[in-house]
DNA sequence: CTCAAATGATACCACTAAGGTATCATTTGT
DNA sequence: ACAAATGATACCTTAGTGGTATCATTTGAG
């Protein structure tokens, strides 16, 4: 199972190389060689990443992108809601018709107290912690 | 995202139904009736249970399966283990050739970390448990 | 002025795992 | 003898994930 999809980790790759390169505009081009990750597949998430208000584009030749959100307001649970929707941990089984069961319900609490505790951690950690902890 | 997968969810439906009606054999024809589930899939989910050592069972008519192990000693982890395979919440990802990038390790690093406080509560929960809960 | 280099938008594709079904063989109480 | 049950196993369908391709548009540089 993976808690992070692929969007998400690229994303945060990108984002933490951007805040520690301050050098004005970074391409595609640029993050698939620094990075060595699927160009194509980068370049979606960026665009993402753009829409979402992190970053700001510039087309054309010598153009790209700039990270215009300060590093310690980029909360981690909010990249991953943007690529991968709400976090759950207990998803569909509750919509389903499932949980009529009174005596299997403490199961979906245990379920949604463990939620509950990674949500809150992923709430407090913001790109700023990352790179700090990657020094 | 889920955190159970149906098999889990269907046998600890199963698992505590037998052991909340302790009336000798049950079959997968009398847990269709009683949890409503769909039942060639719950047919191999008891298999797989009792395989794994948590039932017996009967065959030919009037057969069927039976808890043979006491409900405080079935812990939720195992099951999901059983189902499953090992829990974890950042799979793939360290496998690949990613992670080389010293500086989004720290990501890896919380993912482990919140990995560890969800197993451990996976390990502190056993069927027991679920049943005093859902009284 | 032209062209290459970049993003915007979007459609498409392949693979895998999850959820579920079907079938045939075997056993066994009635 | 037969119906009712499990054992074993193969198959199917669907959705999500990861990834590619294409065409349009913009724009700095020669």
């Amino acid at each position: 199972m993976n808690l992070l999809s692929r969007d998400t980790d690229y994303a945060v790759r990108a984002l933490i190389y951007m805040a520690t390169h301050e050098q004005g505009l970074v391409s595609t081009a640029d993050l698939d060689r620094e990075l060595k990750l699927p160009r194509p597949f980068m370049r979606k998430t960026l665009q993402t990443l753009q829409k979402a208000g992190y970053l700001s584009s510039v087309k054309g030749n010598r153009g790209g992108f700039k990270l215009v959100m300060p590093p310690a307001k980029i909360r981690l649970i909010d990249l991953m809601q943007v690529f991968q929707g709400n976090i759950s941990l207990g998803d569909c089984l509750f919509k389903k018709k499932l949980c009529t069961c009174v005596a299997t319900c403490p199961l979906r609490r245990e379920v949604k107290d463990m939620e509950e505790m990674v949500t809150a951690r992923l709430k407090a950690v913001t790109l700023a912690d990352l790179i700090r902890n990657g020094k």
